[in-house]
RNA sequence: GGCGACGUGGCGGAAUGGCUUACGCAGCGGCCUGCAAAGCCGUUUAUCCGAGUUCGAUUCUCGGCGUCGCCUCCA
């Protein structure tokens, strides 16, 4: 049973779910005008190793996740380049998909896109004014907030409070609004723009309604979980929430968000490492898979940092991971150990406490490594597999250097052929050779292994 | 101004009212090795400051200092 952090009761408690077995995910997605971000990288992440888990676990997990597919960032960045805004938002997804390819992010059993969605959300809008939650300004149709009485909820604040600080910032369409914090759920369309037609004008729908109306639509009612990173907790899913207050139906049973990337690291690193913000820089100079690492040993809740050094590390323990991999590929028969799968689930049941089960599957890999000293094999290839179930559980795949190119591999038997025959100077040629080439290269008496470095 | 997080060793990052204070990275010493690598073992003045509660606090309470987030752009 999985416990989860809830914002909504700001407690963890178990992820009770709908229908037995099946589990019912909404994660927002993103909005598609520019290239992807660390930011967007981790919240894939994280919610790309909770599906994994669950679906570990044996349940069946429906994952739907958005493409704001258009917005007013979209249409700005369109009329700023003068080109079609469908151009931007196709090829923006392509770049997204890509990324998430190479992070090792599967893709949401279910991929919708508001554009596709605009004649569902006009009648949910229609359906909002029926029941005077919604009203028609001179630039669109509004939500109102005094239809939902418990606003705020996410926040953890009243809107009282929200209001009374903040000073500074200009509230969005004050002059038609009858409350402050009353948000656009379409907005009336100006001359250039993509427009789609509505009983009070033509135009497009406000940022906050496809989500509802996507989650609602093909996940029901009461669905199970809705995620997101924390930044998206108020204004935006406090406002999809209180669409569906409005409507009088039943929403997320249970939200769920992740702490921010941080401190992009100052510009002493900028120099040497270039800009990482980009995601695709990052998947660019490391290994897709230090990211995943990275998070998996940092809780989802708190701020990451990802720079340099952190990076290095997670390469570094990566490294490690193979090596245990390759070493213990001959013994990749065994049969997971019972007790560490056992701990492995309990950690993660316990809020997704990932850093506590990679804490444990390095104990395992010494573990492991210890037994194949003292030559028990079997104990090792059971710790082995367990190792391997759990980190695919959480979508790492090791390398256990099984892609070795035949002229390497004569290489290595040529090395072994010389160190048996004591000719260490050409022995050490060889090695020099295989390790310029990129090769780790691991001598033993069991023989010769190479692995990419 | 309002609301809320957080402050752990050289770095990252968990956990906990007390038993040896995880784990990763880096460093150091040792074993192993022809030498290395990989591995194993050991190791390096860690819980922001002050007060309180307690037999005992890093953990609970209060105050201070500091960092950060949200308060209708944002994963």
């Amino acid at each position: 049973m999985l416990n989860l952090y809830d914002t909504a009761t700001k407690s963890v408690k178990p992820l009770a779910l709908r229908d037995p077995g099946k589990v019912s995910i909404y994660l927002c997605g993103p909005t598609v005008y520019g290239p992807p971000h660390l930011g967007h990288g981790r919240a894939t992440l994280v919610y790309d190793i909770l599906r994994r888990y669950l679906s570990y676990t044996g349940l069946q997990v429906r994952l739907v996740s958005n493409i704001t597919d258009i917005d007013d960032k979209i249409i700005d960045r369109a009329n700023n380049e003068g080109r079609p805004w469908q151009d931007i938002t196709t090829k923006c997804e392509n770049v997204w998909f890509e990324a998430m390819g190479k992070l090792g992010v599967l893709r949401p059993t279910d991929v919708p896109h508001a554009t596709e969605y605009v004649d569902q959300m006009v009648a949910m809008i229609g359906n909002l004014i029926a029941r005077d939650a919604a009203y028609v300004t001179g630039d669109g149709v509004y939500l109102s907030i005094a239809a939902v009485p418990d606003y705020g909820l996410l926040a953890h604040q009243n809107v009282d409070d929200m209001l009374s600080g903040g000073g500074d910032r200009e509230v969005f369409g004050a002059d038609n609004k009858r409350h402050p914090a009353d948000f656009a759920l379409w907005k009336f369309t100006k001359p250039g723009e993509p427009s789609w037609p509505s009983p009070w004008g033509d135009g497009r729908p406000g940022w906050h309604s496809e989500c509802v109306v996507m989650s609602l639509e093909l996940l029901g009612e009461g669905f199970d979980l809705h995620c997101g990173g924390a930044d998206l907790r108020f204004p935006h899913h406090e406002n999809e929430r209180a669409q569906s207050v409005a409507l009088g139906k039943s929403f997320a049973n249970h939200w769920m968000h992740n702490g921010f990337v941080v401190d992009l690291e100052g510009e002493k690193m900028s120099k040497s490492l270039g800009n990482v913000l980009n995601l695709l820089d990052l998947l660019d100079k490391y290994d897709p898979r230090a990211y995943r690492m990275l998070l998996l040993q940092t809780h989802y809740r708190s701020p990451v940092r990802v720079g340099q050094d952190n990076i290095d590390a997670s390469v570094s323990a990566l490294a490690g991971l193979d090596a245990f991999a390759a070493r213990t590929a001959g013994h990749a028969t065994g049969v997971a150990d019972a007790d560490v799968v056992q701990k492995f689930m309990a950690a993660m049941d316990n809020d997704l406490d990932t850093p506590a089960a990679m804490a444990l599957v390095f104990d395992t890999v010494r573990r492991a490594n210890t037994a194949l000293d003292a030559g028990d094999v079997d104990t090792a290839a059971s710790l082995r597999a367990s190792v391997v179930e759990v980190l695919g559980s959480l979508g790492i795949e090791l390398s256990s250097g099984d892609d070795i190119g035949s002229d390497i591999l004569e290489k290595a038997a040529a090395l072994d052929a010389a160190r048996s025959a004591k000719d260490f100077a050409v022995a050490d040629a060889l090695r020099n050779e295989l390790q310029s080439l990129g090769y780790v290269v691991e001598t033993s008496k069991e023989g010769t292994r190479v692995r990419r470095g």
